[in-house]
RNA sequence: GCUGGCGUGGCGCAAUCGGUAGCGCACCUGUCUUGUAAACAGGUGGUUGGGGGUUCGAGUCCCCCCGCCAGCUCCA
C-alpha cells in the first residue's frame, strides 16, 4: 500500500496515493492537456509529488494550445518519416495559429505530398498514441539520433544557447535535461520517437480532425541564409474542428480583403509588368484615395509647423558618402548611372537633400526648430523576394520630415511628433497599435556609427517619450538604423496584421557629418539634432493598408466615388443629374450612372464598386423633390428632400465617418 | 537573393496522349428600361509573359530571361 502524498490541486488540497498521475487528478474533467506543476508545464502521464501544486491546462489557455500544436507537428514529423525514412528532422515548434516542422529531403514536397502527409497523420492521429517521456543523457541521445545530424548539432547548444540557436529550438532541447518523446500505439510498441523537451498531450486522439496541413516553403536551416536550406511544412491545428473552420474563413476573409485584388477589382492601382517589379502606378480611383490623403496630411503638417519643400529624385553619388549611406547601405541602393563621367544615384532617403536645405544659409537658434517635410519618394532595391503588392515596393513615397532642433529641445520634439503621428493615425481609422523601439546591437558596432555616449542619450529621449505615451512598448533590439535608434508604430489592420507604419529617428550623426550648426543666443556655434520622422511611413504601403482596413468600402471622405446616381428609368436621368450639380457644386465627388443597363443590374454594380451613398429618383421622388439613399448594408431611406440628403451627405465628409 | 509553385483576351477560368485555343463577366452594337444585387440578342478582342530549342505539329516537352504567389533571409 504506497504512502498517501498530499498536492494542491486547482487551488484545493487532496490526499491521494504515491504514484497517482496528474492525468489521474483531472479524470473527471475534460479537455485536460497537460498539468501545470509549481509553473511548470508537464505531461499527464507523469507521477504528482508530494506538496506540488497542480492546475489543469486546457486547449483554451495560449500554453495549452501551443502543447497542442506542437505535438501536432510531432505527428507530422511522424508521418513525413513513415512516408520517407530518409527524410532528416529539423524543429518543430508551435506558432501563432499552427505549427511547423523542418525537413532535409531530398526532393521539396508537392501539394500531393502534403495531402497525403495529411492523411497519414490522421490514421496516426484515430490510432490514438500515447506521447512517451523519456530522460536520457548526452551520449545515449547522441547514440539513439545518430542519423539525425540535425538534432545532434542542436544537442550541442542545448540549454541557455538553444534559443540563440534556431528560433523556436527551444522546444526541442529547452531544459538541461534532454528527454526523448516516443510515440506509443496501443499494443505498447513503440512507433516512432524524436528528441524534444515536451510537454505532449496525452494521446495523438487529441488533435481530433482539427487540423490541417497548409503550405511548403524552404528554410534555411538555424535562420541563417549561409545554411542549407530545409523544406518546411506549415499546418495549423485547433481544439475543436469548429474552430479550424473558423480560422479558415478568418483566412478567406483576409484573402477577400486583399488589397492587390480589390486594387485590381475597385481600379485604384495596378503593378504594369513592363515597368518592372516593386513599381505601382495608381488609376483615378486610386489617385483620389492617394490624394485626399496627401492632400489631408499636408495640411495637418502645415498647421503642426511644418515648412513644405521639394527635392530632387536623384543626386551625384558624392552625398551619399557625406550622408553615410554609402557604403553603409550601398546594397539597399540602386547602381548608379553615369552623367558626364559623373555617378549620380536615385535617392534611398531624403534626409540628405534636407540637410543641404539646412546648410543653404546660416542659421541662428531663433530658426530652431526647423521643420523641413515633404512627400519624397525614394527608391530602394528591395530584393525581388520581398516585394509584396504596395506594401513592400520598390518606389516608396515618404511623408517625411527632419526637424532640426538644439539637442535640449529635442526631448519635446520627439513628444511632439509622437502626439501627431498617433492622432493622424486616429483620423484615418486606425486605433489598435503599438510601438516598437529599435535600438543598436552592441555586439555588431561595425553596423552603426557614433559613440556609446550619443547611442545612449538618443535611446534614452526615445524610450522616455515611448514609454510616456502609454502604448505597448515592444523593444527591438539590433533594428535601429546605423546613425540612431528609433520608435516605430506597428499599425493592425481590420484583420489583426502588424505593419510598420510611422517611424521617428534621433540622428546626431548626419549634422555632424554635414555640419550642420547655428549659432546659439550666446553666440557659440552648435550643433544641432535632427529628428526624423514618417507619419505614415510610406503612402504607398498606407494606401494598401488603408484599403484592407476597410475591405475598399473607404469612408466618405476617402472614396473614389462619394455619391452614385441610380435613375429608376431613364426619364428620371435630368432630374438626378441636377441633384448631382448640386452635390459637385459643394465639392463632393458625384457619377451619375447613364448606362443602359436596368435598374437591378444598375444597383448590383453600385453594391459591388461600394460606394458610399446611392441616391435614386424615381416618379415618387421627383414629384416630391426628394430622393432615395441606399446605402452600403442595403437599407434605404427614401423621399428624402433634396436639401436634406445634400446635408446628410456632406456632414458624413465634413465629418471623416464612416457609413 | 534562396527554395518551391504559377503565368492562356481587361478580370476569373477551361483545353484529354503534343493535333492547331474555348467559356463566364467586362467591353461594343441593337431592341429594351418605373423602385433596391444580373433584361434579351448579336459582336469585337488572344504571336497562350518574352526569347530560344525538340517535333510533321507546342498553351502542353526542354533551356534562358521577365513577372506573380508562398515561405526563408532582408527591410536605414
Amino acid at each position: 500500500m504506497p504512502a498517501p502524498i498530499t498536492v494542491h490541486v486547482a487551488g484545493s488540497e487532496r490526499s491521494v496515493a504515491e504514484g497517482t498521475t496528474y492525468g489521474e487528478l483531472f479524470e473527471d474533467q475534460r479537455g485536460v492537456l497537460v498539468a501545470r506543476v509549481d509553473g511548470e508545464l508537464r505531461d499527464l502521464h507523469l507521477a504528482a509529488h508530494d506538496g506540488e501544486a497542480v492546475e489543469p491546462v486546457t486547449a483554451a489557455e495560449q500554453d495549452g494550445l501551443e502543447v497542442l500544436r506542437h505535438s501536432a507537428a510531432h505527428v507530422l514529423a511522424q508521418a513525413v518519416q513513415q512516408v520517407n525514412p530518409s527524410a532528416r528532422l529539423g524543429i518543430g515548434p508551435p506558432v501563432r495559429d499552427g505549427f511547423y516542422y523542418d525537413f532535409d529531403v531530398e526532393t521539396p514536397f508537392t501539394p500531393e505530398d502534403l495531402k497525403a502527409l495529411e492523411k497519414t497523420m490522421q490514421r496516426i492521429v484515430n490510432e490514438g498514441q500515447t506521447f512517451r517521456r523519456r530522460e536520457v543523457s548526452d551520449q545515449e541521445a547522441a547514440a539513439e539520433l545518430a542519423a539525425e545530424p540535425y538534432k545532434i548539432e542542436l544537442i550541442g547548444l542545448k540549454g541557455g544557447a538553444a534559443e540563440d540557436a534556431a528560433e523556436g529550438a527551444s522546444v526541442e532541447v529547452g531544459g538541461s535535461q534532454l528527454t526523448i518523446y516516443d510515440n506509443v500505439r496501443k499494443d505498447g510498441t513503440v512507433a516512432w520517437g524524436d528528441l524534444c523537451r515536451g510537454p505532449h498531450v496525452p494521446s495523438t486522439k487529441v488533435l481530433g480532425n482539427a487540423f490541417k496541413l497548409m503550405r511548403s516553403a524552404a528554410a534555411y536551416w538555424r535562420g541563417s541564409e549561409r545554411n542549407p536550406q530545409l523544406q518546411r511544412i506549415y499546418g495549423t491545428a485547433w481544439p475543436s474542428k469548429e474552430e479550424l473552420k473558423a480560422y479558415l474563413e478568418r483566412l478567406a476573409e483576409a484573402e477577400r480583403r486583399d488589397h492587390r485584388r480589390l486594387g485590381a477589382e475597385l481600379d485604384l492601382f495596378s503593378f504594369p509588368e513592363v515597368l518592372g517589379a516593386g513599381l505601382p502606378v495608381f488609376h483615378p480611383k486610386g489617385g483620389v484615395v492617394k490624394r485626399e490623403m496627401e492632400d489631408y496630411v499636408r495640411r495637418r503638417h502645415i498647421e503642426e509647423g511644418f515648412s513644405y519643400v521639394g527635392t530632387p529624385h536623384i543626386s551625384r553619388e558624392e552625398l551619399f558618402y557625406t550622408s553615410g549611406h554609402l557604403p553603409y547601405y550601398a546594397d539597399g541602393m540602386f547602381p548608379p548611372m553615369d552623367l558626364d563621367g559623373q555617378s549620380y544615384r536615385l535617392k534611398a532617403m531624403n534626409c540628405p537633400i534636407h540637410n543641404l536645405i539646412y546648410r543653404s544659409r546660416g542659421r541662428s537658434y531663433r530658426d530652431l526648430p526647423l521643420r523641413l517635410f515633404e512627400f519624397g519618394t525614394v527608391y530602394r532595391d528591395e530584393k525581388s523576394g520581398v516585394l509584396s503588392g504596395l506594401t513592400r515596393v520598390r518606389m516608396i513615397t515618404q511623408d517625411d520630415s527632419h526637424s532640426y532642433v538644439a539637442k535640449e529641445d529635442a526631448p519635446a520634439e520627439v513628444g511632439h511628433l509622437l502626439e501627431f503621428v498617433l492622432s493622424l493615425l486616429r483620423d484615418f481609422g486606425l486605433e489598435d497599435y503599438y510601438l516598437e523601439i529599435s535600438t543598436r546591437d552592441d555586439s555588431k558596432p561595425e553596423k552603426f556609427i557614433g559613440s556609446d555616449a550619443q547611442w545612449e542619450e538618443a535611446t534614452r529621449v526615445l524610450e522616455e517619450v515611448a514609454v510616456a505615451s502609454g502604448l505597448e512598448l515592444v523593444p527591438d533590439p539590433g533594428g535601429a538604423a546605423y546613425y540612431g535608434p528609433k520608435i516605430s508604430v506597428q499599425a493592425r489592420d481590420a484583420i489583426g496584421r502588424t505593419w510598420q507604419m510611422s517611424t521617428i529617428q534621433y540622428d546626431f550623426n548626419q549634422p555632424e557629418r554635414f555640419g550642420l550648426e547655428y549659432q546659439a543666443a550666446d553666440g557659440t556655434r552648435q550643433q544641432p539634432v535632427m529628428i526624423h520622422a514618417a507619419k505614415f511611413g510610406s503612402i504607398e504601403r498606407f494606401v494598401g493598408v488603408l484599403v484592407e482596413h476597410y475591405a475598399g468600402a473607404f469612408p466618405p471622405w476617402l472614396a473614389p466615388v462619394q455619391v452614385l446616381g441610380i435613375p429608376v428609368a431613364e426619364e428620371f436621368e435630368p432630374y438626378l443629374r441636377e441633384v448631382g450639380e448640386r452635390l459637385a457644386a459643394e465639392g463632393v465627388r458625384f457619377e451619375l450612372d447613364e448606362s443602359d443597363d436596368r435598374f437591378p443590374k444598375k444597383i448590383r454594380n453600385a453594391s459591388k464598386s461600394k460606394v458610399p451613398f446611392v441616391l435614386i429618383a424615381g416618379e415618387e421622388d421627383r414629384s416630391a423633390g426628394a430622393v432615395s439613399f441606399r446605402y452600403r448594408d442595403g437599407s434605404q431611406k427614401n423621399g428624402v428632400p433634396v436639401e436634406e440628403a445634400v446635408q446628410e451627405v456632406l456632414g458624413a465628409i465634413r465629418a471623416k465617418t464612416q457609413v
